[in-house]
DNA sequence: GATGAATGAGTGTTCATTCAT
DNA sequence: AATGAATGAACACTCATTCAT
């Protein structure tokens, strides 16, 4: 009887690297530091990775996964295209709030796109992470304009654009202060954005 | 005649050291490199800064200067409270288009949040100049529900965290993919937040 | 069939850090010098040492346990008190003649009790091992005057400490002034010191 | 009128060097420390000797003089062999009481005997100056023989290298350890030393 | 003569990576 | 496959010395 070797060990890896790199930023940690949080020798991580940055990228990709995941569900239920949006917005705001640790190694990907020997690399990963989430984001406005739900004269990309670095810049600023409830601040900017933040002439 | 000196040594250090930090990133730069960019001896940089660490405060605080300075501008205009959020979301548009290095330099000060041997020191700084921004945005606000410009049922905070959020996430994103247009980008999202992004029933 | 590796590698590293700092001065002794003393990489000294420093007390205690040998043998051998002194303070000559690397290492150990970082450490030791040597010293005399057979008029504590210091400084002569010869001063000194400089008036 | 300058800037830059010198070990002593215990700005310190090493020999050779004149005092004096022995013995106690930081210099120049660029001139020194104290005390000594006073079976050059060593190292022991009294000590030595360890039979 | 700002050679230390076991 | 002892490249920082004022 084998090992089924569930989540294989290269798996144990990723996890505890990002758990480790979460905790004290990619420059700090120590490969020997993963090492010892996965329990195994220090010489083993180079049989699963070529190098830290190897590694390190491995987790950014376990990350990407762990995020499309949390949004993919509320893309699947049916709903108006402002209701999706919303629960987008608040599925990115749970996210925010129960893995600070995602934001954390986001600030180290973000740095290291400069700088690291394989700048480009970090970089066209980042780009091409951020061209997905908007495409989701413009996709859901467009349809919006489409059904005659959303006004037709916005730009759906633009307006994606921010909405991506809103819900971004949003974990940062939990991740930096504690004391922000990004849920109820989404649920605000939510209302503002779908609903307009001035008052309706009419109403 | 005495040399006028206009821009103390300390301060072409300090310009020097954000220069070759946008470019490299903190982790990468050597204090060498920054010598060498300010064309000076590298022990003449410690004869201004403790160490390089020190250095890279210095540059936070200019660099935090330099943005407080755009945003005031904005704030010291008349107008409606609508105006100025536009007028304020305009002018850090065109800090994200024209200082991308400061952008840069954010996204490492982050990252040295966690892991630098003064952590806290970097996460205070950083935690401070979100909630000085966060404290304009939402003034504007409340000026705009207590003339009764904006509806009265959003939270203040909440609005103004996104916000800040978006303009954040704004600069990463162009640093990132220069492809997008933070101008037209903000346009849209103003129009967004400020008149709703659903069509007004009753028009 | 395993190594059974005589002198641990940390030995290895004692014993040529000792030789070289011997040499060269505690000061002027650069950890790479050691390591190729050594036959071994710089950062290897790092694995078994903290610090250049640490290594520097590693070696002061080696050398501490080679004296130490060298004095407890004649106070095994039984003997009058003045044999077993005479003893002693011959045993200690031929240190300084066999060992004069020794000398030169105490030197570097009586300087880093100032400025060093940690100079309370290394005086706190040289203390304690001078008065290790003192009682030792002190006991002899001790026993001499139970036994009638040493002046009972004399402070023991007073004349080991000198003792002690005429030994320590014999040492240092010799390390800068080959041409003394420790042996045969030693024997007219202990002449002197049992039965007296002076003339025995009844002789 | 010219500055007559009693004691010049050069003599207050070398007696500035001695105590800071005495207080942080020549190693760790920095050039601008002496400058800022002599008043003086740190290049001037140049203008006088051509370097720290030079300075430092500079001390060495003003405190030589100091030991020198104490010693030479007991010398003067009418009186036995015996008598002028115990006077210098008493003497140098008294030197290593009131001068501890002498002791604390010494240290260094033995020291500074390896490794320094200018080994040679600093073992030369030394050499020297043991070289003279040993003459004058083993020119008492042989003056005693000569009286009678003093056994003649014993070597004076190898008695005076001892008690030199033990002065030496008194200071060294004092230095370490301040609760030894160097005072009584060297006067037991002496009885012991002028008129034996061991019991007069006859007695 | 006096100064102190500027300099850069020199070194302790870290840590990613290798490889013999 | 797994290990961890060994390695050395890389870099922040110090401080004696210089020299323009």
């Amino acid at each position: 009887m084998e090992t089924v070797q569930g989540p294989s060990k290269r798996q144990l890896i990723v996890e505890s690297a990002a758990e480790v790199f979460a905790r004290s930023g990619y420059a700090t940690t120590r490969v020997a530091d993963i090492a010892v949080a996965a329990g195994i020798g220090k010489g083993t991580v180079y049989e699963y990775f070529s190098s830290k940055e190897e590694l390190f990228f491995a987790v950014f990709e376990w990350f990407e996964e762990q995020i499309r995941r949390r949004v993919d569900g509320p893309l699947a239920e049916p709903g108006t295209a402002c209701q999706q949006l919303r629960a987008i917005l608040a599925a990115s705001a749970g996210i925010v709030v129960e893995h600070r640790a995602l934001v954390s190694i986001n600030l180290d990907f973000w740095s290291a796109s400069r700088g690291s020997a394989s700048e480009d690399r970090f970089t066209d990963a980042c780009r091409s992470a951020y061209r997905d989430y908007r495409g989701i984001l413009s996709q859901v406005i467009r349809r919006g304009q489409r059904d005659g739900e959303f006004r037709a004269d916005l730009e759906p990309e633009g307006v994606a654009t921010l909405i991506v670095s809103a819900l971004d810049g949003l974990g940062v600023q939990h991740w930096i202060d504690g004391s922000i409830d990004p849920r109820s601040a989404v649920e605000s900017f939510a209302d503002a954005l779908c609903d307009g933040l001035c008052r309706r002439q009419q109403q």
